[in-house]
DNA sequence: AACAGTTGTAAGTACACACTTGCATCATTG
DNA sequence: CAATGATGCAAGTGTGTACTTACAACTGTT
Protein backbone atom coordinates (compact mmCIF):
# COMPACT_ATOMS: atom_id res chain seq x y z
CA UNK A 1 0.00 0.00 0.00
CA UNK A 2 2.77 2.80 -0.44
CA UNK A 3 1.26 3.95 -3.65
CA UNK A 4 -1.87 4.51 -1.72
CA UNK A 5 0.27 6.38 1.06
CA UNK A 6 2.41 8.38 -1.07
CA UNK A 7 -0.94 9.79 -2.78
CA UNK A 8 -1.89 10.48 0.40
CA UNK A 9 0.81 12.34 2.31
CA UNK A 10 1.48 13.98 -1.26
CA UNK A 11 -2.47 15.18 -1.63
CA UNK A 12 -2.48 16.71 1.80
CA UNK A 13 0.80 18.86 1.49
CA UNK A 14 -0.78 20.17 -2.36
CA UNK A 15 -4.15 20.91 -0.27
CA UNK A 16 -2.23 22.67 2.06
CA UNK A 17 -0.49 25.08 -0.44
CA UNK A 18 -3.47 25.32 -2.91
CA UNK A 19 -6.90 24.08 -1.80
CA UNK A 20 -9.30 22.42 -3.10
CA UNK A 21 -9.41 23.76 -6.32
CA UNK A 22 -5.96 24.26 -6.64
CA UNK A 23 -5.03 20.70 -6.23
CA UNK A 24 -5.65 19.09 -9.11
CA UNK A 25 -5.49 15.56 -10.03
CA UNK A 26 -2.25 15.71 -12.45
CA UNK A 27 -0.25 18.11 -10.27
CA UNK A 28 -1.07 15.36 -7.20
CA UNK A 29 -0.01 12.42 -9.81
CA UNK A 30 3.49 14.42 -10.95
CA UNK A 31 4.02 15.11 -7.32
CA UNK A 32 3.49 11.74 -5.84
CA UNK A 33 5.63 10.33 -9.35
CA UNK A 34 2.82 8.05 -10.17
CA UNK A 35 0.23 7.69 -13.27
CA UNK A 36 -3.10 10.45 -12.64
CA UNK A 37 -5.39 6.97 -13.72
CA UNK A 38 -3.75 5.44 -10.53
CA UNK A 39 -5.44 8.35 -8.41
CA UNK A 40 -8.78 6.69 -10.04
CA UNK A 41 -8.33 3.23 -9.78
CA UNK A 42 -7.21 3.83 -6.34
CA UNK A 43 -9.63 6.08 -4.74
CA UNK A 44 -12.21 6.76 -7.44
CA UNK A 45 -12.66 10.50 -7.28
CA UNK A 46 -10.92 13.80 -6.58
CA UNK A 47 -13.15 14.36 -3.95
CA UNK A 48 -12.78 10.98 -2.21
CA UNK A 49 -8.94 11.20 -2.02
CA UNK A 50 -8.39 14.64 -0.73
CA UNK A 51 -10.70 13.98 1.82
CA UNK A 52 -9.14 10.78 3.51
CA UNK A 53 -5.54 12.61 3.45
CA UNK A 54 -7.37 15.84 4.86
CA UNK A 55 -8.71 13.36 7.84
CA UNK A 56 -5.28 11.83 8.09
CA UNK A 57 -3.34 14.81 8.36
CA UNK A 58 -5.56 16.66 10.50
CA UNK A 59 -5.49 13.12 12.96
CA UNK A 60 -1.69 13.69 13.60
CA UNK A 61 -1.21 14.57 16.86
CA UNK A 62 1.50 15.57 18.77
CA UNK A 63 0.83 14.38 22.46
CA UNK A 64 1.10 17.14 24.85
CA UNK A 65 -1.11 16.91 27.87
CA UNK A 66 -0.75 19.45 30.75
CA UNK A 67 -0.18 17.09 34.28
CA UNK A 68 -2.76 15.73 35.89
CA UNK A 69 -2.08 17.31 39.20
CA UNK A 70 -0.94 21.19 38.83
CA UNK A 71 2.44 21.85 40.19
CA UNK A 72 3.97 25.50 39.04
CA UNK A 73 0.93 26.99 37.17
CA UNK A 74 2.78 29.27 34.33
CA UNK A 75 5.83 27.04 33.99
CA UNK A 76 3.69 24.75 33.17
CA UNK A 77 0.71 26.30 31.12
CA UNK A 78 3.98 27.81 29.14
CA UNK A 79 5.44 24.56 28.09
CA UNK A 80 1.60 23.33 26.73
CA UNK A 81 0.75 26.59 25.13
CA UNK A 82 3.79 26.24 23.44
CA UNK A 83 3.47 23.32 21.83
CA UNK A 84 0.03 23.61 21.46
CA UNK A 85 0.97 26.72 19.40
CA UNK A 86 3.50 24.54 17.40
CA UNK A 87 0.73 22.05 16.45
CA UNK A 88 -1.31 24.36 15.39
CA UNK A 89 1.48 26.18 13.39
CA UNK A 90 2.62 23.12 11.74
CA UNK A 91 -0.76 22.79 10.39
CA UNK A 92 -1.29 26.33 9.80
CA UNK A 93 -2.08 26.32 6.12
CA UNK A 94 -4.17 23.41 5.77
CA UNK A 95 -6.59 24.98 8.51
CA UNK A 96 -6.83 28.25 6.67
CA UNK A 97 -7.82 26.31 3.74
CA UNK A 98 -10.37 24.41 5.92
CA UNK A 99 -11.69 27.52 7.32
CA UNK A 100 -11.99 28.93 3.92
CA UNK A 101 -13.37 26.64 2.16
CA UNK A 102 -16.14 25.67 4.80
CA UNK A 103 -19.13 26.79 2.99
CA UNK A 104 -18.21 24.65 0.02
CA UNK A 105 -16.73 21.70 1.94
CA UNK A 106 -18.58 21.49 5.21
CA UNK A 107 -17.28 18.30 5.96
CA UNK A 108 -13.48 19.04 6.66
CA UNK A 109 -13.60 21.91 9.32
CA UNK A 110 -14.93 19.96 12.02
CA UNK A 111 -12.12 17.27 11.47
CA UNK A 112 -9.69 20.67 11.53
CA UNK A 113 -11.25 21.62 15.10
CA UNK A 114 -10.98 18.23 17.01
CA UNK A 115 -7.89 19.06 18.46
CA UNK A 116 -8.84 22.79 19.44
CA UNK A 117 -11.34 21.34 21.49
CA UNK A 118 -9.70 18.64 23.53
CA UNK A 119 -6.85 21.21 24.24
CA UNK A 120 -10.23 23.53 25.72
CA UNK A 121 -11.50 20.82 27.69
CA UNK A 122 -7.81 19.94 28.66
CA UNK A 123 -6.94 23.51 30.06
CA UNK A 124 -10.64 23.86 31.98
CA UNK A 125 -9.68 20.77 33.77
CA UNK A 126 -6.14 21.62 34.75
CA UNK A 127 -7.51 25.11 35.43
CA UNK A 128 -10.38 24.18 37.75
CA UNK A 129 -8.10 21.31 39.51
CA UNK A 130 -5.77 24.36 40.15
CA UNK A 131 -8.32 26.49 41.87
CA UNK A 132 -9.38 23.87 43.91
CA UNK A 133 -5.74 23.81 45.83
CA UNK A 134 -6.00 27.09 46.21
CA UNK A 135 -3.69 28.08 44.14
CA UNK A 136 -5.88 30.48 41.85
CA UNK A 137 -8.21 32.74 43.65
CA UNK A 138 -11.52 32.29 43.95
CA UNK A 139 -13.02 34.62 41.24
CA UNK A 140 -13.16 34.62 37.66
CA UNK A 141 -14.37 32.54 35.17
CA UNK A 142 -11.85 29.64 34.19
CA UNK A 143 -13.67 29.39 30.86
CA UNK A 144 -13.45 32.63 29.79
CA UNK A 145 -9.79 32.48 30.71
CA UNK A 146 -9.55 29.03 29.01
CA UNK A 147 -11.54 30.77 26.02
CA UNK A 148 -9.07 33.46 25.34
CA UNK A 149 -5.69 31.74 26.46
CA UNK A 150 -7.22 29.39 23.13
CA UNK A 151 -8.19 31.87 21.38
CA UNK A 152 -4.71 34.21 21.66
CA UNK A 153 -2.54 31.46 21.45
CA UNK A 154 -4.63 30.02 17.80
CA UNK A 155 -4.80 33.20 16.26
CA UNK A 156 -1.37 33.85 16.70
CA UNK A 157 -0.22 30.82 15.32
CA UNK A 158 -2.83 31.53 12.66
CA UNK A 159 -1.42 35.03 11.65
CA UNK A 160 1.98 34.55 12.43
CA UNK A 161 3.47 34.43 9.00
CA UNK A 162 1.24 36.75 7.26
CA UNK A 163 2.21 40.09 9.19
CA UNK A 164 2.21 41.25 12.26
CA UNK A 165 -1.36 42.65 13.64
CA UNK A 166 0.14 43.91 16.98
CA UNK A 167 4.09 44.61 17.36
CA UNK A 168 6.19 41.44 16.15
CA UNK A 169 7.88 39.74 19.28
CA UNK A 170 8.47 35.99 19.30
CA UNK A 171 6.89 32.92 20.11
CA UNK A 172 7.81 32.34 23.50
CA UNK A 173 7.45 35.98 24.12
CA UNK A 174 4.04 35.96 23.09
CA UNK A 175 3.07 33.03 24.91
CA UNK A 176 4.60 33.97 27.98
CA UNK A 177 2.24 37.46 27.55
CA UNK A 178 -0.95 35.56 27.61
CA UNK A 179 -0.20 32.84 30.24
CA UNK A 180 0.76 35.59 32.47
CA UNK A 181 -2.48 37.79 31.97
CA UNK A 182 -4.53 35.00 32.55
CA UNK A 183 -3.06 33.63 35.76
CA UNK A 184 -3.10 37.46 37.22
CA UNK A 185 -6.79 38.03 36.06
CA UNK A 186 -7.29 34.18 37.77
CA UNK A 187 -5.53 35.44 40.55
CA UNK A 188 -3.18 33.10 40.86
CA UNK A 189 -0.80 33.19 44.10
CA UNK A 190 2.87 32.36 42.69
CA UNK A 191 2.32 35.32 40.10
CA UNK A 192 4.84 37.77 40.94
CA UNK B 1 -19.06 54.22 -14.00
CA UNK B 2 -22.33 52.10 -13.11
CA UNK B 3 -20.63 49.21 -14.94
CA UNK B 4 -17.30 49.31 -13.29
CA UNK B 5 -18.50 49.55 -9.49
CA UNK B 6 -21.33 46.93 -10.17
CA UNK B 7 -18.41 44.44 -11.36
CA UNK B 8 -16.36 45.65 -8.25
CA UNK B 9 -19.44 44.71 -6.07
CA UNK B 10 -19.87 41.61 -7.50
CA UNK B 11 -16.83 40.38 -7.61
CA UNK B 12 -15.79 41.12 -3.92
CA UNK B 13 -19.32 38.89 -2.91
CA UNK B 14 -18.07 36.31 -5.21
CA UNK B 15 -14.71 36.26 -4.02
CA UNK B 16 -15.89 35.80 -0.45
CA UNK B 17 -17.88 32.90 -1.39
CA UNK B 18 -15.46 31.13 -4.15
CA UNK B 19 -11.85 32.42 -3.56
CA UNK B 20 -10.00 33.30 -6.03
CA UNK B 21 -10.10 30.31 -8.44
CA UNK B 22 -13.50 29.94 -7.77
CA UNK B 23 -14.30 33.70 -8.71
CA UNK B 24 -14.12 32.75 -12.94
CA UNK B 25 -14.86 35.68 -15.25
CA UNK B 26 -17.61 34.24 -16.27
CA UNK B 27 -19.26 34.21 -13.02
CA UNK B 28 -18.71 37.61 -12.38
CA UNK B 29 -20.32 38.58 -16.00
CA UNK B 30 -23.35 36.72 -15.19
CA UNK B 31 -23.82 37.78 -11.58
CA UNK B 32 -23.25 41.24 -12.40
CA UNK B 33 -25.79 41.50 -15.50
CA UNK B 34 -22.48 42.35 -17.99
CA UNK B 35 -20.75 40.88 -21.02
CA UNK B 36 -17.85 38.83 -19.77
CA UNK B 37 -15.89 40.82 -22.74
CA UNK B 38 -16.91 44.06 -20.79
CA UNK B 39 -14.16 43.00 -17.60
CA UNK B 40 -11.47 42.56 -20.22
CA UNK B 41 -11.63 45.98 -21.53
CA UNK B 42 -12.49 47.27 -17.88
CA UNK B 43 -9.79 45.99 -15.70
CA UNK B 44 -7.43 44.39 -18.64
CA UNK B 45 -7.35 41.11 -16.58
CA UNK B 46 -8.84 39.06 -14.01
CA UNK B 47 -6.07 39.94 -11.38
CA UNK B 48 -6.53 43.52 -11.42
CA UNK B 49 -10.16 43.35 -11.08
CA UNK B 50 -9.79 41.11 -8.01
CA UNK B 51 -7.56 43.03 -6.78
CA UNK B 52 -9.24 46.72 -6.99
CA UNK B 53 -12.18 44.78 -5.79
CA UNK B 54 -10.91 42.96 -2.56
CA UNK B 55 -8.78 46.33 -1.25
CA UNK B 56 -12.19 48.35 -2.09
CA UNK B 57 -14.48 46.07 -0.20
CA UNK B 58 -12.05 45.63 2.92
CA UNK B 59 -11.58 49.51 3.45
CA UNK B 60 -15.13 49.87 3.67
CA UNK B 61 -15.12 50.49 7.17
CA UNK B 62 -17.71 50.76 10.08
CA UNK B 63 -16.42 54.00 12.04
CA UNK B 64 -15.90 52.15 15.40
CA UNK B 65 -13.96 54.63 18.04
CA UNK B 66 -13.32 54.20 21.79
CA UNK B 67 -13.37 57.44 23.32
CA UNK B 68 -10.43 59.80 23.92
CA UNK B 69 -11.03 59.56 27.71
CA UNK B 70 -11.58 56.91 29.08
CA UNK B 71 -14.89 57.24 31.58
CA UNK B 72 -16.25 53.77 32.34
CA UNK B 73 -14.33 51.54 30.81
CA UNK B 74 -16.18 48.35 30.73
CA UNK B 75 -18.94 49.34 29.29
CA UNK B 76 -16.90 51.59 26.91
CA UNK B 77 -14.61 48.16 26.03
CA UNK B 78 -17.57 46.21 25.89
CA UNK B 79 -19.74 48.37 23.36
CA UNK B 80 -16.03 48.97 21.15
CA UNK B 81 -15.52 45.42 21.08
CA UNK B 82 -18.86 44.09 20.02
CA UNK B 83 -18.85 46.77 17.29
CA UNK B 84 -15.00 45.80 16.43
CA UNK B 85 -16.41 42.02 16.43
CA UNK B 86 -19.84 42.45 13.60
CA UNK B 87 -16.97 44.07 11.63
CA UNK B 88 -14.57 41.35 11.20
CA UNK B 89 -18.06 39.15 11.07
CA UNK B 90 -19.45 41.01 8.04
CA UNK B 91 -15.80 40.23 6.21
CA UNK B 92 -15.04 36.95 7.81
CA UNK B 93 -15.53 34.74 4.47
CA UNK B 94 -13.43 37.12 2.51
CA UNK B 95 -10.89 37.35 5.34
CA UNK B 96 -10.38 34.01 5.27
CA UNK B 97 -10.43 33.49 1.94
CA UNK B 98 -7.06 36.11 2.14
CA UNK B 99 -5.29 34.48 4.33
CA UNK B 100 -5.48 30.66 2.76
CA UNK B 101 -4.67 32.68 -0.33
CA UNK B 102 -1.91 34.50 1.78
CA UNK B 103 1.05 32.30 -0.35
CA UNK B 104 -0.62 32.97 -3.45
CA UNK B 105 -1.54 36.53 -3.25
CA UNK B 106 0.64 37.68 -0.69
CA UNK B 107 -0.67 41.20 -1.88
CA UNK B 108 -4.08 40.49 -0.47
CA UNK B 109 -3.54 40.01 3.21
CA UNK B 110 -1.81 43.31 4.44
CA UNK B 111 -4.93 45.03 2.99
CA UNK B 112 -7.13 42.97 5.34
CA UNK B 113 -5.11 43.14 8.22
CA UNK B 114 -5.40 46.67 8.49
CA UNK B 115 -8.64 47.50 10.25
CA UNK B 116 -6.76 45.14 12.80
CA UNK B 117 -3.48 47.29 13.46
CA UNK B 118 -5.66 50.00 13.71
CA UNK B 119 -7.36 48.62 16.50
CA UNK B 120 -4.66 47.36 18.44
CA UNK B 121 -3.17 51.07 18.35
CA UNK B 122 -6.57 52.58 19.23
CA UNK B 123 -6.77 50.13 22.75
CA UNK B 124 -3.49 50.36 23.48
CA UNK B 125 -3.67 53.92 23.26
CA UNK B 126 -7.21 54.09 25.39
CA UNK B 127 -5.94 51.75 28.04
CA UNK B 128 -2.94 53.68 28.57
CA UNK B 129 -5.13 56.74 29.26
CA UNK B 130 -7.04 54.77 31.45
CA UNK B 131 -3.78 53.89 33.41
CA UNK B 132 -2.46 57.23 33.67
CA UNK B 133 -5.38 58.26 35.38
CA UNK B 134 -5.01 55.60 37.86
CA UNK B 135 -8.34 53.69 36.22
CA UNK B 136 -6.06 50.79 36.39
CA UNK B 137 -3.37 49.13 38.33
CA UNK B 138 -0.05 49.94 38.20
CA UNK B 139 1.05 46.25 37.05
CA UNK B 140 0.41 43.92 33.95
CA UNK B 141 1.71 44.72 30.14
CA UNK B 142 -1.09 46.79 28.52
CA UNK B 143 0.05 45.54 25.31
CA UNK B 144 -0.68 41.93 26.80
CA UNK B 145 -3.50 43.02 27.52
CA UNK B 146 -4.65 44.49 23.80
CA UNK B 147 -3.02 41.57 21.95
CA UNK B 148 -5.17 39.06 23.82
CA UNK B 149 -8.53 40.58 23.75
CA UNK B 150 -8.25 41.39 19.79
CA UNK B 151 -6.62 38.22 19.14
CA UNK B 152 -10.17 36.62 21.18
CA UNK B 153 -12.73 38.48 19.89
CA UNK B 154 -11.31 38.63 16.04
CA UNK B 155 -10.92 34.48 16.53
CA UNK B 156 -14.17 34.35 18.14
CA UNK B 157 -15.35 36.27 14.89
CA UNK B 158 -13.62 34.69 12.58
CA UNK B 159 -15.01 31.17 13.69
CA UNK B 160 -18.26 31.19 14.81
CA UNK B 161 -20.30 30.04 12.11
CA UNK B 162 -17.90 26.82 11.61
CA UNK B 163 -18.96 25.33 15.00
CA UNK B 164 -18.10 26.12 18.51
CA UNK B 165 -14.60 25.45 19.79
CA UNK B 166 -15.48 26.21 23.41
CA UNK B 167 -19.08 25.56 24.62
CA UNK B 168 -21.44 28.24 22.92
CA UNK B 169 -22.25 31.59 23.76
CA UNK B 170 -23.87 34.37 22.37
CA UNK B 171 -21.96 37.24 21.14
CA UNK B 172 -22.38 39.74 23.84
CA UNK B 173 -21.56 37.15 26.16
CA UNK B 174 -18.25 36.23 25.73
CA UNK B 175 -17.55 39.55 24.38
CA UNK B 176 -18.21 40.43 27.95
CA UNK B 177 -16.46 37.57 29.45
CA UNK B 178 -13.17 38.36 27.62
CA UNK B 179 -13.42 42.56 28.88
CA UNK B 180 -13.94 41.31 32.05
CA UNK B 181 -11.02 39.10 32.43
CA UNK B 182 -8.73 41.89 30.55
CA UNK B 183 -9.83 44.67 33.48
CA UNK B 184 -9.33 42.03 36.17
CA UNK B 185 -5.89 41.30 34.92
CA UNK B 186 -4.82 44.71 34.60
CA UNK B 187 -6.42 45.72 38.11
CA UNK B 188 -9.14 48.00 37.00
CA UNK B 189 -10.65 49.50 40.08
CA UNK B 190 -14.33 49.70 38.91
CA UNK B 191 -14.36 45.73 38.27
CA UNK B 192 -16.35 44.93 40.63
C1' DA C 1 -24.51 65.43 -38.59
C1' DA C 2 -20.16 63.50 -37.41
C1' DC C 3 -17.51 61.37 -33.92
C1' DA C 4 -15.60 58.92 -29.87
C1' DG C 5 -16.42 55.91 -26.11
C1' DT C 6 -18.81 52.20 -24.10
C1' DT C 7 -21.33 48.15 -24.51
C1' DG C 8 -23.32 43.72 -26.63
C1' DT C 9 -22.90 39.60 -29.70
C1' DA C 10 -20.71 35.81 -31.80
C1' DA C 11 -17.00 33.26 -32.59
C1' DG C 12 -12.68 31.49 -31.60
C1' DT C 13 -7.84 30.32 -29.34
C1' DA C 14 -5.05 27.58 -26.42
C1' DC C 15 -4.90 25.42 -22.46
C1' DA C 16 -6.39 23.00 -17.99
C1' DC C 17 -9.69 20.24 -15.71
C1' DA C 18 -11.85 15.59 -13.93
C1' DC C 19 -12.36 11.41 -15.58
C1' DT C 20 -12.44 7.18 -19.03
C1' DT C 21 -10.88 3.54 -22.09
C1' DG C 22 -7.88 -0.04 -24.01
C1' DC C 23 -3.74 -2.28 -23.83
C1' DA C 24 0.88 -3.51 -22.27
C1' DT C 25 3.94 -4.58 -18.24
C1' DC C 26 5.25 -6.43 -14.08
C1' DA C 27 5.37 -8.86 -9.39
C1' DT C 28 3.17 -11.80 -6.35
C1' DT C 29 0.74 -15.87 -5.34
C1' DG C 30 -1.62 -20.16 -6.03
C1' DC D 1 3.40 -22.20 -14.94
C1' DA D 2 -0.78 -19.66 -14.91
C1' DA D 3 -3.73 -16.43 -13.12
C1' DT D 4 -4.51 -12.19 -10.56
C1' DG D 5 -4.03 -7.57 -9.45
C1' DA D 6 -1.73 -3.26 -9.38
C1' DT D 7 0.49 -0.14 -12.31
C1' DG D 8 2.13 2.52 -16.54
C1' DC D 9 1.22 4.48 -21.06
C1' DA D 10 -1.29 6.75 -24.80
C1' DA D 11 -5.15 8.63 -26.27
C1' DG D 12 -9.50 10.40 -25.73
C1' DT D 13 -14.17 12.84 -23.87
C1' DG D 14 -16.62 16.83 -22.51
C1' DT D 15 -16.37 20.81 -19.99
C1' DG D 16 -14.32 25.01 -18.09
C1' DT D 17 -10.89 28.61 -18.11
C1' DA D 18 -8.71 33.29 -19.25
C1' DC D 19 -8.54 36.00 -22.87
C1' DT D 20 -8.98 37.79 -28.00
C1' DT D 21 -10.93 39.42 -32.28
C1' DA D 22 -14.13 41.56 -35.40
C1' DC D 23 -18.41 43.82 -35.97
C1' DA D 24 -22.73 45.96 -34.81
C1' DA D 25 -25.57 49.01 -31.70
C1' DC D 26 -26.08 52.66 -28.70
C1' DT D 27 -24.67 56.81 -25.98
C1' DG D 28 -23.45 61.66 -25.36
C1' DT D 29 -20.48 65.58 -27.15
C1' DT D 30 -19.00 68.75 -30.32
Amino acid sequence: MSTRNSLLDVTARLYSEHGWRGTTTRRIAEAAGVNEVTIFRQFGSKEALLLESIQAASREEHDNQLPREPARLRSELIVWALLHHAEISSKRQMIRNCLAEWEEHPELAPVVCEGGMKAFAETTRYLAEARKRGMLGPDGSLEAATVMLMNAVFMDAMTRDVGPLSPPHTVPEVVEMFVDLVLRALGAREAA
